[in-house]
DNA sequence: CAGATTACCTTGGCCGACCAATGAATGGGT
DNA sequence: ACCCATTCATTGGTCGGCCAAGGTAATCTG
């Protein structure tokens, strides 16, 4: 074995696994369960992301644009851009809300309401896809302990569901 | 209780939990730890995305462009401009192969490498807040199940680690 | 009631990620 | 030797995400 050799000499110690073999395999595991999303999603012409603004709005009907801010987790202009996009695609309708003018109550046309058993085909899809294999009991304690893993970095991170986002404004961003 | 109330009505059927609960819990779990993560990098003035190209730039010592792609997984595009920003950041440096004059080799300078003692701390950092509470058999068990949910996931996403992706071209994308 | 504070949304900028299309260099086929 | 397919990398576009700033409206306070 040669050690100028450019490539990976398949000796050397993984930097990723000195820093978190979990936490590695859950970003893996998640990313390419979004590809998957992403791939299903698109034959219904929905991009990623955006299948959970419309359950929201398939669950809860006309909604404020806070409350949709709030329960994804998201940034403010995230939301407002995704659902200029949304509306524009006729997915989705925006009005006034008339108790408060500054606010926008959200709403699912017909249109958006239709791609409801699409997104959940497509979910329950890959639910079934990525627990091939796995016994009742394995599913029961994947979800037991990704419930245990959300619970210790709700703390920090913010639920997306119902606690409101907690500020913590910190370090200014490099340049670069 | 109203039945017109705008607001979610909590006993509403939950759209989420009808199509795959362990997706979703995937997901959001995923989306915590990335916040996490992005936060703590954020202070090494690193974005979110940029610490696995570095791990494996630790590991390898001077690669071809392509080869960080296939290992990370990601599009040639995302690469590219990736690493012209840190280039231009100083943390790496990249230069022509001599053997073949169209591919790029790429090299983390010693400003680069003084990241990962940072990075590496970040991400176990991560592992430990994640993992609070958590047997060693608990955390094994997770492990264990993450990897059967990759090996499920690894047949239509491609891994990003030794296997090239495949090609699946579907359906064209809506133009909303 | 007037002023300050807060809440709600929008805009602009940046980055990670994707696809599509392009250009340059290599390699294989006849 | 030639042409063609493949590979490598870049550019341009779009979208999901974030942060920072701004503008309008509601609310709290003196």
């Amino acid at each position: 074995m040669s050690g100028t050799d450019p490539v990976c000499t398949e000796t050397t110690p993984p930097s990723a696994a000195r820093g978190g073999p979990v936490s590695i395999a859950l970003a893996r595991v998640a990313r390419m369960h979004r590809i998957a999303a992403g791939r299903r999603l698109k034959e219904l012409g929905l991009y990623p992301g955006q299948e959970m603004m419309m359950m929201r709005l398939w669950d809860c009907g006309p909604v404020r644009q806070s409350e949709l801010i709030q329960s994804l987790g998201l940034d403010a202009s995230t939301v407002t851009k995704m659902l200029q996009r949304l509306e524009q695609c006729g997915h989705v309708r925006r009005g006034p809300d008339p108790a408060d003018r500054r606010a926008v109550l959200v709403e699912a046309t017909d249109e958006g309401r239709s791609l409801r058993t699409g997104v959940e085909g497509v979910w329950s899809d890959l639910e079934q896809l990525s627990l091939q294999g796995l016994g009742p009991d394995d599913r029961a304690e994947l979800a037991r302990l990704l419930g245990l893993v959300a619970e210790n970095l709700r703390v920090e991170a913010g639920e997306a569901g119902e606690c409101p986002l907690a500020p913590g404004g910190a370090a200014p961003r490099a340049n670069c």
